[in-house]
RNA sequence: GGGCGGUUAGCUCAGCUGGUAGAGCAUAUCGUUUACACCGAUAGGGUCGGAGGUUCGAUCCCUUCACCGCCCA
């Protein structure tokens, strides 16, 4: 017997425990199916597992089960990337705990610090992610750092080198002063913070004049080679040409005409600082101007400042120099500005520094030039399909890709330098030497990107570059799921590093799911402190009522809120299903071996295995069109509306005084429904399903739910027994709705009566008497010829169904509800005979709406009619 | 500034190829009829953001405006 409640927390830990067991996640079982693949987009190793993970992951494990189900060879391919900078920082800090540091220990301890937190702690979000039911292959689980993805790393860098893509150059980037690295463009935020504009007076050489710029960053003043006006700016056109003298530094700086100067800003003159500013190294780059770094890889001033400004932070020496400016009267003034000042995205606190450094560049142009072509071509296809468009202009307007890193976490370049500067690249160091010579060789202490090791993901989790029988069968996958903000991150780099190294797109399909937000629509973050945590929501409502639930709510609009009432709405529905299985135990419905659906003889048996049919084409058209709330609502609807109210609802008469044959009938019937609703919610909700697949077994399941077929139900000829059932329903709403306006008492029983019936309706009565006097609550319902007095009365079809209510019955409020629904029904005609009497409308509209439209009319008119009749007989 | 998305019942959202709208939650009334109060029955609630246009007909297509949001610069 079932528990009177579904406990999850019970449940939840033992199932999955029976599936690892079972070894039903590891692909390769079924060597003669259709593959079917997804590679997770590898979380970040330090992180854990938020709502939107538990969103993406579970998008992914529906499709993963439900393709399981359908007897495909399933790979997901699950695992972390190494996230060079969040990791490092993080040991870092923990190292500074023990009053130890990075450069202390030197590289070989920190790294083995390193790996030790990642066995100790690195696996947080794996946990997690089994906590949600994630059915991927965990046998397979890799992480970017692994030996085998290490190689491809090394390969495709020494490839790349070779082909002549790969370069180091010396530019700007975006500087991290406190972890002295470069960062990813993408990696900057620019988070909008309040500051001032500074207007100061450079004097003009050999005048008593003063050209005004304005600046947000004073600091960076002592590297300013020239001020820019805007070439068309009248009020500027005499002292372009002249020479302005830096304050603080006594400089000659040229004063320039250049469109970079935008007249409506500040003053409409700039200081332009080449060193510091990346629009400003393109004007240096056009007017050929100095660049001079004032700034220290830590981010305090350097020898090039004059002397009372070295070794500064860069907050100290705008104070300093801000004061200096005013004592010498070069202060014009000072307004307050909101303007956006770049940080570092993990941490939000350090301001980032374009700071010039040699780097290693990646020219992704022409790799992206292919993978612009195969999205265009249609290889690789985005749902919903406007996303594509996010991924041309982040494409289309590529820049090189910075891929060196000043960390010691991560991949290490695969390049060597002899005494004189000499680069050797190379998989290994013996094979760099060899190349060199013999000469003493030192490597290139920075790292790569960690997205550059995620970008080999769809590959390099498979074998490559070793030509293995995974890469054969698996490789492209079937479709990447993920969320909008990675379509640069990994769509747009898997795309260019997959076509280059494999000759093939990764993915056939990108599905871009919804964000989520909190209840109230916010962005959730840690600093407003409104981030729902999944595994709470799990704790509290269970994991299948937290997939379900994002399943539903995964639609086509662009966001989606979650938090705690939604989840409860999935938990309640997980509770129906569970009484619902409960029920169906308590009427001895136990899944009969080899029972045919098709062979059953009972109407409502009939009914409700084409119901069944329709909820199994319904979902199953949706999941294959990635229409997850669809997929989900159907069968929700399926479960709750069909086989909860009413299916079960009629057939409790049959279990209490139907004949033992019916009763046969019908236990195995409900079982059968019972099992394909299981099947139907598995990949939705695995673990109450995979609970009740066992727990409603009398005999043992042939295997556990998770590896059962997905069901194939044929919907043939019950088109009787659907317009029956359907018939049946109506009459007892009609009647419900009835007892409720008039309110009649939920106890009382009163009679029916039914006129005016033809053959069909007066048969369906007959059969079907115990399920309507029950359900309506009636003492008798019969046809007869004439409507009694007192009766309140409602339409169905041709028939008129009269309730003999006598005393109880409110004559003012009966006629009342029914000319309601006579002024409803005759508005109706109304507006069919609008549309019908318009002779534009009956020459151009296709003929069967007209058709349709007619049928409408003459419905509603004879509905009117039975109404008139019903209202005359009040008085 | 460029691009994209949204505006439908009190709230959150569906509404696929144009034929006047659906769900969940919330609300109201009733309810212990042998699964379920994490429940059941019934009911109310919408000039589908505004204005034009195309069309016999527009929530759906086009133009424009307003507001909200996101991404990029």
């Amino acid at each position: 017997m079932l528990e009177k409640t579904f406990n999850p927390q019970d449940v939840e830990k033992r199932i999955a425990a029976q599936w690892k067991a079972s070894g039903a996640f590891a692909c390769g079982t079924r060597p003669d199916a259709e593959a079917f693949s997804i590679v997770i987009p590898p979380p970040n190793v330090t992180g854990r597992l938020h709502i939107g993970h538990a969103l993406n992951n579970s998008l992914q494990d529906i499709l993963a089960r439900f393709e399981r189900m359908r007897g495909k060879d399933v790979l997901w391919q699950p695992g972390t990337d190494h996230a060079g900078i969040a990791t490092q920082l993080i040991v870092e800090r923990q190292l500074a705990e023990r009053q130890m540091s990075r450069l202390g220990l030197g590289r070989e301890k920190f790294l083995e610090e390193v790996w030790k937190w990642k066995a100790e702690s690195g696996g947080a979000i794996v946990e997690q992610q089994h906590r949600l039911g994630a059915s991927a292959d965990w046998s397979r689980e890799r992480f970017t750092m692994d030996e085998g993805l290490s190689r491809a790393v090394l390969k495709v860098f020494v490839e790349l080198y070779k082909q002549g893509l790969i370069y180091k150059d010396k530019r700007l980037v975006n500087w991290d002063p406190r972890l002295q690295t470069a960062v990813s463009d993408l990696e900057v935020e620019s988070i909008e913070i309040k500051g001032h504009l500074w207007h100061i007076k450079y004097p003009i050489e050999d005048s008593d004049q003063f050209i005004t710029i304005a600046t947000t960053r004073p600091e960076t003043m002592l590297g300013d080679t020239a001020v820019a006006v805007h070439p068309d700016d009248a009020r500027y056109k005499a002292v372009v040409g002249k020479t302005a003298i830096l304050p603080l530094t006594g400089r000659h700086i040229p004063i320039i005409a250049d469109l970079h100067s935008d007249p409506e800003k500040g003053t409409g003159a700039v200081k332009i600082t080449p060193g510091h500013d990346f629009n400003d190294f393109e004007v240096g780059k056009r007017h050929k101007l100095p660049l001079i770094n004032i700034i220290n890889k830590d981010g305090t001033l350097n020898n090039d400042v004059p002397a009372p400004y070295r070794g500064l932070s860069r907050e100290a020496a705008r104070k300093k120099i801000v004061a200096d400016l005013e004592a010498a009267g070069l202060l014009d003034k000072s307004e307050p500005i909101t303007h956006a000042v770049p940080h570092d995205e993990k941490t939000k606190t350090v301001v980032l520094e374009p700071f010039l450094t040699e780097q290693w560049y990646l020219n992704v142009q022409p790799l992206a030039d292919k993978a612009i072509a195969a999205v265009e071509k249609g290889e690789t296809k985005f749902v919903p399909e406007n996303w594509a468009n996010v991924y041309f202009s982040w494409l289309r307007n590529i820049r090189p890709w910075c891929i060196s890193r000043q960390l010691w976490w991560g991949h290490q370049i695969p390049v060597w330098y002899d005494a004189d500067g000499k680069i050797y690249c190379a998989e290994t160091e013996e094979e760099a030497a060899k190349q060199a010579g013999g000469k003493a060789l030192t490597r290139d202490p920075d790292v790569l990107d960690t997205w550059f090791s995620s970008a080999l993901w769809p590959f390099s989790t498979l074998g490559w570059p070793d030509q293995t029988k995974e890469l054969d069968r698996y490789y492209p996958t079937n479709v990447l799921v993920t969320g909008f903000d990675i379509i640069f991150f990994w769509v747009a780099r898997m795309m260019m590093m997959g076509i280059h190294f494999l000759g093939k797109v990764p993915f056939d399909t990108v599905l871009i799911h919804n964000r989520v937000l909190d209840e109230q629509g916010a962005k959730m973050s840690k600093t407003k402190g409104n981030v729902v945590d999944p595994i709470t929501l799990i704790d509290e409502f269970g994991a299948d009522a937290l997939r379900f639930t994002l399943a539903q709510a995964a639609g086509q609009s662009r966001d989606m809120r979650i938090g705690p009432t939604r989840v409860e709405a999935g938990r309640n529905f997980a509770t129906k299903l569970w009484n619902t299985s409960r029920f169906c135990e308590m009427n001895g419905c136990v899944t009969v071996p080899g029972f045919d659906p098709a062979t059953v003889s009972q109407t409502v048996n009939q009914w409700i295995v084409a119901e069944t049919a329709n909820a199994v084409a319904e979902v199953t058209a949706s999941i294959e069109a990635l229409r997850f709330n669809d997929a989900a609502n159907a069968a929700y609807h399926f479960v709750y509306d069909i086989f909860c109210d009413w299916y079960v609802e009629i057939t409790k008469p049959i279990f209490q005084t139907g004949s033992e044959a019916a009763k046969a009938e019908t236990r195995a019937t409900t079982a059968w429904a019972r099992d394909q609703i299981l099947k139907l919610l598995h990949p939705f909700m695995p673990f109450i399903t995979e609970e009740l697949w066992a727990a409603t077994a009398v005999v043992p399941r042939d295997s556990l739910l998770v590896v059962a077929q997905w069901p194939t139900v044929k919907a043939q000829g019950a088109a009787a027994a659907s317009a029956e059932m359907h018939w049946v329903i109506e009459l007892i709403k009609g009647v419900r709705s009835v007892r409720s306006e008039m309110n009649v008492p939920a106890g009382a029983r009163i009679p029916l009566v039914l006129t005016g019936a033809d053959a069909t309706a007066k048969e369906r009565l007959a059969r079907n008497k115990d399920v309507i006097m029950t359900l309506a609550r009636l003492t008798q319902a019969d046809p007869a010829d004439a409507i009694p007095k007192g009766s309140a009365q409602f339409v169905l079809g041709e028939a008129v169904v009269a309730l003999p209510l006598g005393d109880v019955i409110d004559f003012a409020k009966e006629r009342a509800r029914l000319e309601k629904d006579l002024k409803k029904t005759q508005d109706e005609i109304a507006r069919f005979d609008a549309k019908l009497s318009n002779e534009q409308f009956v020459a151009k509209a296709p003929e069967d709406v007209l058709a349709e439209q007619r049928e409408k009319r003459a419905e509603a008119a004879a509905l009117a009619v039975r109404l008139t009749d019903a209202i005359g007989r009040l008085a």
